[in-house]
DNA sequence: CATAGAAGATACCATTTAGTATTTTGCAAA
DNA sequence: TTTGCAAAATACTAAATGGTATCTTCTATG
C-alpha cells in the first residue's frame, strides 16, 4: 500500500511539471510514462482517465501547494496591504517553484481547460475562490484595524489585484524575462498606498 | 485571384472563431476544413502547414482587429483616463466580438502557444507592444495637458493596467460569466482617479 | 476557342493518441 | 508454503492527427 503511493504521486508530480511546461493537451500520457519511467499499466491502474490524472493533480498537487503560497502568506502580516504586496513580490521573484516562461499553473490550466471541461473549470473554481474569500477577509479586518479607509470595497479591490497578477504572469511567460514585474511591482505599491 | 482570396479569408475567419473557442492544438485541420466546406487540397494550397496558417490568422485577422478595438479607441478622447476607462468597459461588456466565456483571443494565444512556438511569440509579442507603446504615449501626453499628475510613471501604470485586463478575462472565462467585470471596472475607475 | 497554370478535390499515409485486454510479478496473511 | 489480490508490465487497438501525391476543374489571357 506505501509503494503504490509512492508510484501515484510520482506519476502526479512529474506529470505536473510536464503540463506546467507544455500544457494539458500537448502533453501525452506516453509523455508522461516515459519520463516517469513508469508502465501504462501501471498508469491506468491508478488513473481511471487522462482526465482523471489531470483533475487529481489540480486536486491533489496544484491545491495543496496554491493554499501555502497564495492563500497563507495573506495571513501572516498584520497589515494587510503589507501581506498583499509581500505576497504578489515573493509570488513573482522569489517563488522556484513558480517560472517566469510558464506563466502561472492555475492560470494556465483555467486557460486551456475552461469552458470546455466542466469537471477542471469546478475545481478550478474552488481553488479561486479560496484566494478570493481570503483576500476579501483580511481586507475588511484590515478596515476595521484602521489599516485600509472604511471607504475601500474589498471584493472590488481583491478583484483588480488579482487581475492584475494573472494578467501580469502572461506577460512574463510572452517576454519570457521578469522585466515588465518590476513596473507592475512598483504600480502595485502605489496603489495600494491609495487604499490607506 | 479574387476568388482564391475569398477561400483564403474564408478559412482564416472561420478557423479563428473555432481556435478562439477551442484553442489552437484542439482545433484540428479536419475541424477547420469541415467546417469551411473547402478541402484538405484548398487548405495545404493556400497553406503550408497550420502553423503557417496559425500565424496568418494572428497577422492578418486578430492585429487588423486588435488595432480596430485596442489600440485606436485609447486615441479618441482628449483625456486619456477617459480613454483608458472607456476603452476597458466596451471591451468587457459592449464588444459583440469577444465573448466572456472564451477570453481575449490575444491572451489565449500567448497561454497555449508560448513559450513553445517561437514565431507566435514574436508577432503576439508585436501586438502587445503596439497597444502597452500607445498607451505610455497618451498618458505621456495627459501628463503635459494636465489631465493627469506629473509624478505617475507612465509604463508602470501601463503594465498595471493591462495585466488587470488580461487577468479579468480569466475571471470571466472562469465563471463564464460578466460578474466579476463590474467590480473590477469601479474599481478600475477608482484606481484611475488617483492618477489625476 | 485553346490552353496553361491557378485553385480545388480525393484518396491516402505514417505517426501519435487515449485507452484496453491479458499476462506477470510482488507481497502479505493464512 | 501456498494462496489471493494489489501492482505493474506488455502488447495491442481504433480513432484522430498533420501532411502529401495525384488528379480534376475552373478561369484568365492569347
Amino acid at each position: 500500500m506505501k509503494k503504490a503511493e509512492a508510484t501515484r504521486l510520482n506519476i502526479l508530480h512529474k506529470a505536473f511539471e510536464l503540463i506546467y511546461e507544455k500544457g494539458y493537451q500537448t502533453t501525452s500520457v506516453d509523455d508522461i510514462i516515459a519520463t516517469t519511467q513508469v508502465t501504462k499499466g501501471a498508469f491506468y491502474y491508478h488513473f481511471k482517465s487522462k482526465d482523471d490524472m489531470g483533475l487529481a493533480i489540480i486536486n491533489d498537487i496544484l491545491k495543496p501547494t496554491f493554499t501555502n503560497s497564495f492563500v497563507k502568506p495573506l495571513q501572516k502580516e498584520k497589515n494587510p496591504l503589507d501581506s498583499i504586496y509581500t505576497l504578489m513580490y515573493n509570488l513573482l521573484m522569489n517563488n522556484e517553484f513558480l517560472k517566469v516562461e510558464f506563466g502561472c499553473p492555475a492560470s494556465n490550466f483555467t486557460q486551456e481547460m475552461t469552458p470546455w471541461h466542466a469537471n477542471f473549470s469546478k475545481v478550478l473554481d474552488e481553488l479561486t475562490n479560496e484566494w478570493i474569500e481570503t483576500m476579501i477577509a483580511i481586507i475588511e479586518k484590515g478596515k476595521k484595524s484602521e489599516f485600509i479607509n472604511k471607504s475601500v470595497n474589498a471584493k472590488q479591490v481583491t478583484m483588480f489585484i488579482m487581475s492584475g497578477y494573472w494578467g501580469i504572469r502572461n506577460f512574463g511567460k510572452l517576454e519570457n524575462n521578469k522585466n515588465a514585474y518590476l513596473p507592475y511591482l512598483k504600480e502595485l505599491k502605489n496603489y495600494l498606498n491609495t487604499l490607506k
